[in-house]
DNA sequence: ACTAAAGTATAGAGTAACTCTATAGTCAAG
DNA sequence: CTTGACTATAGAGTTACTCTATACTTTAGT
């Protein structure tokens, strides 16, 4: 009664679980997964029931379980082990189907914003109604301050490090607007990270209508942008809200130098 | 007006973004990503704009974009080519996210089955409630045919490859009860697959009360285990549906040992 | 101003989980 | 009985690093 023992060679085990010989050969050198049956010759034959077996440790292997693991867990096998290994990588593999949603998702709306200045870029100012949206801020005092800059920068990622482990690639500077009237030296802001869910150490940006426009080139030409839009804004007698938005719309991974930079100004208004 | 230029070491921009000394200086000389200057004493500074970029990189990297890639797209960067990627990418992503939330239902499933199991092994035969379920099938002339067992195994295989690239560790046997009351050579059954959506190609297990018990040992046990729970049945005057299930419990990854592997039967009533 | 600790550089070896190549033995079909 | 398709082993190459050794540079404290 030798029901479901019959052999495949190397080749066609290979096949049959879609991985190539050298693989198997591989595995058995390191002890983690041998044929059911070697002929004198060496030639190696694997059962049908090894199939599922394979399977199994084809798919730890996939979510990021080192075969050293695998072979652990293998030497020690039991079903209470086994209950307990797909436990904690079904944990871990949670984890990691988790930060791979948030980099598609940081992914999407990096295209979004490159798709949206490619579209806008050429026109003159536009009004556009802005959604809420919630963000960590860090306060800069002096935005032309390099040192000033370097510290708050990295302040802003430790809280970024502490607060959420949320991938983001949108992050920007909020200026009061009276800091632009008001430019001597320099002016202050905020650097912010746009975050998804609300929380009593978060700013909440309000939604609305916002003046924005394109700007290219280096800092220099952001500064311009800044006078630009208030003196065009002043003139279409527009009545403004308290912030500018400050985004580096396309940046390094659409040019080579910086000069070639689009930042995106955003006005807001009442 | 030199607005964020702040220039960092190699160490502590490789602090900022969360990688070690030596990824920058790899990346360096497989020419993926430079510092911003680099001294006479050969010392490499970075600045706070690369950041972005290195998130983005990074961000590619851990999605599985080779660096190779990375580089020819860095090398022949523009807008259009960046949206390009990330649409390509996010899709790309999007099907390995599919592929790992999958091996997650799987293998949440192989763990339910084997606690079942090594909850029930004990008790006797229980009555289980169990839902409609889905399936492929490939019928199998001969279970005790060695030559016909392998053909509709690579049968069944093929058929998976093309209906669905659905994983699944739950497979087993669908075992007409009158095959098993005519026993004389061998008996004739269908392997199968279960999955989630129904088809046009997908055969129907009807839920409803089944009786199950857990039997351990080899093929023999098993075939024993068919005779008992008959048996046990017609004893207890229950009204039989068609078919028997036999399910693999507990497998090589719980015993190194084919004679400790334990089957679940499934005898369907009405 | 000097020294010790901490940081930077390069070169090269080691790692995981393979793939690929070369060489040689084996088997199955016509 | 030959030919082509398979099997085996050994060893080099690959990717994206990590780790070690050695030497130079900067910085912080005395």
């Amino acid at each position: 009664m030798a029901k479901k023992t019959a052999y495949l060679t190397t080749g066609r085990f290979a096949e049959l679980v879609g991985v190539s010989k050298h693989t198997l050969f591989f595995y058995d050198e390191k002890g983690l997964f041998k044929p059911a049956y070697i002929k004198e010759n060496g030639y190696r034959y694997y059962s049908l029931k090894q199939v599922e077996t394979f399977s199994v440790i084809s798919a730890l292997k996939e979510i990021g379980v080192p075969l050293e693991n695998i072979k652990e867990f293998l030497d020690a096998r039991s079903p209470e082990r086994f209950s307990q290994l797909l436990e904690k990588e079904t944990d871990a593999l949670k984890a990691k189907i988790d930060r791979l949603s948030q980099l598609q998702r940081a992914m999407v709306e990096k295209k979004r914003v490159t798709d949206d200045t490619l579209a806008g870029n050429s026109t003159s100012y536009t009004i556009e109604n802005l959604p809420t949206r919630h963000m960590l801020i860090t306060k800069l005092e002096n935005v032309l301050d390099t040192r000033a800059y370097y510290q708050a920068y990295t302040r802003h990622y430790d809280l970024l490090d502490k607060k959420t482990s949320q991938m983001t690639f949108l992050e920007g500077l909020i200026v009061p607007i009276d800091e632009i009237r008001q430019f001597k030296q320099g002016y202050s802001g905020f650097l912010y990270t746009e975050v998804s869910n609300q929380s009593d150490s978060t700013f909440t940006l309000p939604g609305g209508k916002y003046l924005t426009g394109f700007f290219q080139g280096n800092d220099d030409a952001v500064l311009e942008g800044y006078s630009l839009m208030l003196t065009y804004a002043e003139k279409q007698d527009l009545k403004l809200g308290c912030y500018f938005i400050e985004d580096l719309a396309l940046d390094e991974l659409s040019f080579k130098s910086y000069d070639d930079y689009v930042y995106k100004l955003s006005l807001q208004l009442q």
